[in-house]
DNA sequence: TCTATAATTAGAAAAATATCTAAATATCTA
DNA sequence: TAGATATTTAGATATTTTTCTAATTATAGA
């Protein structure tokens, strides 16, 4: 299970602006980039991050990159803070 | 708002088993570091992390200081989960 | 095949984080 | 008030993370 990762990959803000950029739309690796005061190979970096926790997913596409959000993941670190808010007891 | 605190406090597992441990109930700073293979100050370190995120309250009843959830902030973390399952395109 | 564009990988430097030991603070009890 | 217990704070070190520049890989088009 990558919990870890996927927690660690949502700590960072910037990654999670990413996340937020493909919510409107999948984007190639450049258009997401051109959204932040940083140069490329550090986004490219954070994408990395990303994938690794199975957040998002890539598909080349000629020269481009696209990236896309993966939401099965997401579901399941919903699920963890929910049992927060149900604490019966024991868990 | 302490967003990004709270998603980096989260982020680490030594804190998300410290949150899952309180589920069951209210636990002293001594308690809660006999879970781990840390020393005490470590884990010390890691609530005040916790607190400063929100997630924790502290109490101090004689010697001891209880330590509890705080789930209002687990509901705004899961609703930025639930934003994703639910991209209608644009946010 | 050569050149341009898109993107990543490699490697280094800087910043942030986790952990430790030692010391300090707070409270209880005799 | 002195000693014991619970816990935190301080300061140091080691590890991890972020970001950069330079170099590399992959693809498209002339």
């Amino acid at each position: 299970m990558l919990f870890n990762e996927a927690f660690k990959a949502i700590a960072d803000p910037t990654r999670r602006k990413i996340l937020s950029l493909l919510k409107s739309g999948d984007l190639t690796a450049g258009e997401i980039a051109s959204h932040f005061d940083m140069q490329k190979p550090s986004v490219s970096h954070h994408l990395k991050i990303l994938k690794q926790a199975d957040l998002i997913q890539d598909q080349r596409v000629g020269q481009h990159i696209y990236y896309s959000l993966n939401t099965t993941v997401f579901q399941d670190l919903m699920s963890w803070f929910y049992d927060f808010l149900q604490k019966e007891g024991d868990k």
